[in-house]
DNA sequence: GTGGATATTGACTGACCAGTCAATCTATAT
DNA sequence: ATATAGATTGACTGGTCAGTCAATATCCAC
């Protein structure tokens, strides 16, 4: 009983150290992680200052975790859809639905993420390059095998593939976040096809015609 | 008279301005915006601390005189480029080999203003949207057109195509500088035939053969 | 109900650094 | 020569904030 007790507890109680990654988000994503202090996080979080150190060791290692805890999740899923015998097409938009996913779920959090860790790799992508180089190697595998299997062009390597389809990603949500482009469940959906569509099939109509002009 | 010599003066004369903008680069390159002090800067550039102050009303306005210098140069090419007649291949490329030259020519000045401006969007990105916004939009005026003489898709809105053709290429630059693309170059030559393949072209083969299949 | 561990509090400290300013130097104009 | 304006100097100030710590509260095990 004392187990089902503490359960409880752990459950229905306050569980603080998730409080303060919660409200460290709100508040990196509002005022910018250097901008804010510490306090403001405890306030926001409405836990003593001291509390947060108590759970973390610095003011950088809450933004590393919230960055690792969303980071690994997507690497995970990167790594499932490499394994399943799917068309390319399908393997990137399983990725680029993820993360536009994402970021319509919960837009702070990926804020902070890209804003914060991915853009700002002089400072905190400095600590994550190999994260950040994880999630480019695997989606340049997937690409690999794209053009074994005669779909992608070989010209093109790999690397420099997943860098333009991660960066058009980026781009997009960059978009988002700082108001430049249009949010909503219907553009969220349609830039998902835009990602895939774009990235693949590029920006020109088919050459079909080309001989067509005979 | 006084005109010849005071231009000779200016000419010769140790420009301290100058002198402290090019330290600056170098200063915020080494250790970047946030990290390093006014006080590197002035030892940088073999002033007194003072003299930065002279010259800059703030820190801040550093870096700004060293974007905006810069970015403005861009934004008059590309619109340059845009009023030619040019097949659109040529005018991405056009673009795209600005970029990676300007790249070539002054690494350390193009770190800065991609990692602490343009990626950094929530601090100065925000103070420059705008003309970040203004270089999108050039572009997307370039897609429009190839569009309406039916050489690129119509179904990919042309400020998506933008967004995809600068996040590439932002994405280029990002590897260069954190050291996940080899350099030189050769490098950067094929660098800017794979962008505008990539963009142009899409990752995969020509599907010629589409109907070939029955 | 006692003891030890863990959670929670918030006042305090020590370092850091952007920006100021009064003093000094240099150049040129008359 | 001398006056004026601009250039140059660097010590100093004021405010900010990350991180510490000693005190207090809460929990659980026995």
């Amino acid at each position: 009983m004392s187990a089902s007790r503490s359960i409880v507890r752990v459950k229905s109680g306050p569980d603080k150290r998730r409080l303060i990654l919660d409200a460290a988000v709100r508040v990196f994503a509002r005022q910018g992680f250097h901008a804010c202090r510490v306090s403001d996080i405890a306030d926001e979080a409405g836990v003593a200052y001291g509390l947060v150190y108590h759970y973390f060791a610095s003011k950088d290692e809450v933004l590393d975790t919230l960055f690792l805890e969303r980071w690994n999740v997507m690497l995970e899923l990167i790594r499932d859809v490499d394994s399943k015998p799917l068309p390319v097409r399908e393997k990137l938009g399983a990725i680029t639905s993820f993360i536009v996913d994402s970021y319509a779920h919960d837009p702070d959090l990926m804020k902070v993420i890209i804003v914060e860790v991915t853009r700002a790799a002089n400072s905190f992508g400095q600590t994550h390059l190999a994260q950040i180089r994880e999630a480019y190697e695997l989606i340049g595998e997937i690409v690999t095998k794209a053009q074994e299997e005669g779909v992608f062009k070989p010209e093109i390597e790999a690397r420099f593939a997943a860098m333009a389809f991660y960066g058009t990603i980026e781009q997009l949500l960059t978009g988002w976040i700082f108001g430049l482009r249009p949010q909503g469940e219907e553009h969220f959906e349609r830039a998902k096809w835009l990602v895939v569509e774009t990235v693949c099939g590029g920006l020109e109509t088919s050459v079909v015609g080309e001989a067509s002009v005979s």
